[in-house]
DNA sequence: TTCGGACGGTTGACGCTTCAAGTAATTGCG
DNA sequence: CGCAATTACTTGAAGCGTCAACCGTCCGAA
């Protein structure tokens, strides 16, 4: 039995880390999926956009920064603005400064359903994380996710969208 | 613009914290299959589910048992272990004590899958993830884990399995 | 001992994501 | 100017996961 001979495995401590944090990844989107699946018909992604499209002047983005916002690929953006799109909640339109680029455009039926929408969700964000950890914890995290996304994609900038400069309060 | 009113927002802080948790959400789990499925053609999953057996005595456990361990549905599992039953890495036999369970079994074959696999994932969880961290921020990632999936699952005991008893050092 | 319910697992259909190949608009180089 | 390369996006097919319905095994009560 025992285990295959490796390199350099992980110490006990580094296991307890990672078998928590497993488990997060595939827990918790399971869990917020759920909950607006249940309440809104949208899976997080669908949300992530409507929300994304929400906060921005003009209530628009571009397709290729609205992925990069969502941290999904432009095919799946595609498929999904698509689906939206036939839900009446974002339409689309070439961009007039670069013909290249489309604009998606969040709808006013789009706006009430994220009005709708975002208060069970940020209840739900709430209850599975920031309830349960404490303001240190809080900060702690952000750190600790910075620097694996830096691990994992040096070139990342997903975090600097700081979802516009209205303040949240 | 601005931002639909709504009863209890996130804090700055906490908006910091969030994006840089639903970053690694998508991100890790991503990174991580690329990586198996360019040198091993296994995704996550499969990875620990073979992984998971290599782990036990008799290389071998009840289907909803390595379900609970693999973080994954038993309907999932069930798929899962149909293809690398086809591939050659496990085969399916009646548990002999009750014969409602499905005992899993590792074959050699996958045992030698699993010996090729591993170093290779083992190094690409540390560069993503612990070289990243200090052993400080690693400790504080398990604990942050556990309230976290705690706050989803009360009833959940994943982080209890030990990955057996052998040491890895 | 027999029948009902509970438990464990499997199956197939559907929906979503990915991947690769495609189109359309624009830039840049000769 | 004209044509190739680049950029932004779309599309269709294939693979994977979920859900609901299903089957087989076991236990317990009458």
């Amino acid at each position: 039995m025992g285990t295959p001979a490796e390199a350099r495995w992980l110490t006990s401590e580094e296991t307890r880390s990672w078998l928590a944090l497993t488990a997060v990844m595939i827990k918790l989107p399971y869990a917020l999926d759920t909950q607006l699946q249940r309440d809104s018909g949208l899976n997080h992604f669908e949300y992530q956009v409507l929300a994304g499209l929400s906060e921005r002047p003009g209530r628009s983005m571009r397709m290729s920064d609205l992925a990069v916002l969502a941290n999904g690929s432009l095919s799946r953006l595609s498929h999904v603005v698509g689906r939206l799109e036939k839900r009446g909640w974002v339409r689309r339109a070439p961009d007039p400064d670069d013909g290249r680029f489309t604009l998606a455009l969040l709808t006013d039926a789009g706006w009430d359903k994220v009005v709708e929408t975002a208060p069970g969700h940020v209840a739900a964000v709430r209850k599975y994380v920031f309830d349960a950890l404490t303001p240190e914890q809080i900060r702690q995290l952000a750190e600790i996710g910075a620097q694996v996304i830096q691990a994992i994609d040096p070139g990342d900038h997903c975090l600097e969208f700081q979802r516009g400069t209205d303040a949240h309060n």
